[in-house]
DNA sequence: GTCCTGATGTGCT
DNA sequence: GCACATCAGGACA
């Protein structure tokens, strides 16, 4: 079994404007140890950013609340939550204390632990592997034992990796009803896991 | 391909 | 009560 390349992205990483990590995100390592010790990983091909009190579509317009406490906290942490009744939604916290904000990594190129992960999804390989933030949560096994923990070590990392060779596109926010104004989500261009490629509309896939 | 719906937990209003 | 940063599957065309 490999271990993931690439190096950890220090917690200073995330210490900065939200826009600017969830850009420099895209072509970074989601790595994931399993109970079981095995190595799960893609790279991070689109993000969305959520920024602040005054964002409305960030969970930090509620204010201060046990839910959005991690928010307000360090960042380089998780912020895993869960929605719709179904489905881990995994997140970064960036900022410096005390700012509510975070990227949600809404797809990965899968690179390492291929078969695990298929297993996973009950079979589903290629663009539903991790084509989607609750997608990719499953396929990496991440739930709510990974809310709130640190990313630089331990069982939940990102690591650095070399950038794609392609534009970074970038447009309104997926499935929101507030600021959908803003466009606040990017991805790399013509990577075949790109949840929502531009043009396509509506719900589902 | 598009559209629609069901599944379902949680936190805030 | 209800809104919600979703996905899968079925009904059509």
């Amino acid at each position: 079994v490999e271990r993931p390349p690439g190096r950890i992205l220090p917690a200073r990483f995330y210490a900065r404007d939200t826009l600017t990590v969830a850009r420099e995100l895209l072509g970074a390592r989601l790595c994931r140890r399993t109970a079981d010790g095995v190595w799960l990983w893609g790279r991070i091909v689109e993000t969305e950013a959520y920024v602040g009190e005054t964002d409305p579509a960030c969970h930090g317009a509620a204010g201060l609340t046990q839910r959005t406490r991690i928010l307000y906290g360090a960042p380089g942490r998780s912020y895993v939550y869960f929605s719709y009744g179904m489905h881990y939604l995994f997140n970064t916290v960036t900022e410096r204390r005390g700012f509510p904000a975070a990227v949600l990594v809404r797809a990965l190129d899968p690179e390492g632990g291929l078969e695990r992960m298929e297993r996973n999804r009950r079979g589903r390989g290629g663009f539903l592997l991790t084509s989607g933030p609750a997608r990719l949560t499953e396929a990496l096994e991440i739930g709510a034992a990974e809310n709130d923990v640190p990313l630089q070590g331990g069982d939940l990392q990102i690591r650095d990796g070399a950038p794609f060779p392609v534009r970074i596109a970038c447009g309104p926010r997926i499935g929101i009803r507030k600021a959908v104004d803003r466009p606040w989500r990017f991805w790399l261009a013509g990577n075949p896991y790109v949840s929502r490629p531009l043009g396509r509309t509506g719900r589902g896939t």
